[in-house]
DNA sequence: ATATGTGAATTGATTCACAGCG
DNA sequence: CGCTGTGAATCAATTCACATAT
């Protein structure tokens, strides 16, 4: 079978969720279509179709409740657990991120933090204690963990996966910069920010370089 | 004119980029598209048309020279010429982001880290002093800035966005877990990693919940 | 009357097969 | 002969129009 949920869709669910916990805690009980897509930076076809993908929500004539839908989506999304992560990787980002105060808000706990660095192993983090990287695979097996943030440098990346992969990890949050190969059943989500100003350099200026110059490929 | 490169094959010309210097880096001298596909995670088909979009760079029996499509891609992505960046929130991710050591290598230059807050006023972050919002518009005049990294809380993202705009930044990347509404001719990237937490979520457990069950709407 | 849910139409992206160049 | 570049075919995503439910 194919996805359930499109990939393009999955984001933009993610996305909704965000705009229904806003119009919740701004008191407001219904919403349609229309005013969804508004805030939501899309149209109210898609919003439609995107939910149409994962169930019936709405009321013809009135639109969706802000609290019903919310609930649902969390259902869609698996967000009615609580999911305990790991943090492999204990550079700047890595403590940024174990001081992060509002996991909580999202169903997502901290649960290990883990480096190679014997210089790191032993520090606090958060309200963690630094762990070597060799134990693991235990924390997977005793914690429950299925999830973890990778935030070594791009260099040690796919080794980190690997051992990721190994203690029985499903999914990772890959913040370096570079590409990893994971294992069928294994789901990797990159966080991409030097992506993410490589594409705004394109978007800004690179596309008035024309494309159509030839050059010779052996130079 | 529709854009001249999809914005699917964007994110894949920066991957590209990327396994490019990689293979620089190991002396590597041509790579055929069935590797560099292999090492991008796509395939060579993808490759070879997502290289069409921006020129021929590929020399027929014997693919590309890995210097030289480097260089073209650069050029493509508009990474020639040295971008001036602000901060915009120097709340910890700000401050992590202006310890980023490395920027240089990738032709983005800190110049700028800006607050609201009269506490982180005057502060250091990195090689920069944290100077007031109101100053912004003048630092975007007097140094060219022209992309900034927003890294408030999602309550203050789209005031924050507001100034930015004001001020003639043209691109933003948006750490912020919000959607934020922009004039034309401004773009914005999203830096997601609640997002992707949420969407593993959904890869790891939230589509073997059926989609079928139908649901009281006015609930 | 109003706004959802959904088939149909359109647009865009990916895959393929092979022509064309080195 | 090998591998790129590219039109054609397939597949997916988005847009639209409207029937349908409240």
């Amino acid at each position: 079978m194919a996805p359930l949920v499109p990939p393009a869709t999955l984001g933009r669910l993610v996305t909704y969720l965000r705009v229904l916990t806003e119009l919740g805690a701004a008191g407001t009980e219904r919403v349609s279509s229309d005013e969804l897509g508004e805030r939501a930076g899309t149209s109210a076809f898609q919003v439609r179709k995107d939910l149409a993908t994962c169930g019936r929500f709405g009321t013809r004539g009135s639109g969706y409740s802000v609290a019903t839908l919310d609930r649902e989506l969390r259902r869609v999304l698996g967000l009615t657990r609580e999911w305990p992560v790991a943090i492999v990787g204990m550079g700047r980002l890595g403590q940024a991120l174990a001081d992060y105060p509002n996991f909580g808000e999202f169903d997502f706990v901290l649960r290990g933090a883990f480096d190679v660095d014997p210089e790191k192993v032993g520090m606090a983090a958060g309200s963690l204690v630094v762990r070597h990287l060799r134990e693991l695979p235990a924390a997977v097996r005793d914690e429950g963990i299925q999830m973890a943030f990778l935030t070594v440098p791009a260099s040690a990346a796919q080794d980190a996966a690997d051992e990721l992969v190994a203690a029985g990890v499903r999914g990772i949050l890959n913040f370096a910069p570079s590409v990893i190969h994971v294992s069928d059943g294994v789901r990797v989500e990159g966080v991409d920010f030097l992506g993410g100003l490589q594409r705004l350099s394109f978007a800004l200026g690179g596309q008035l370089t024309l494309a159509s110059r030839q050059v010779d490929p052996m130079a």
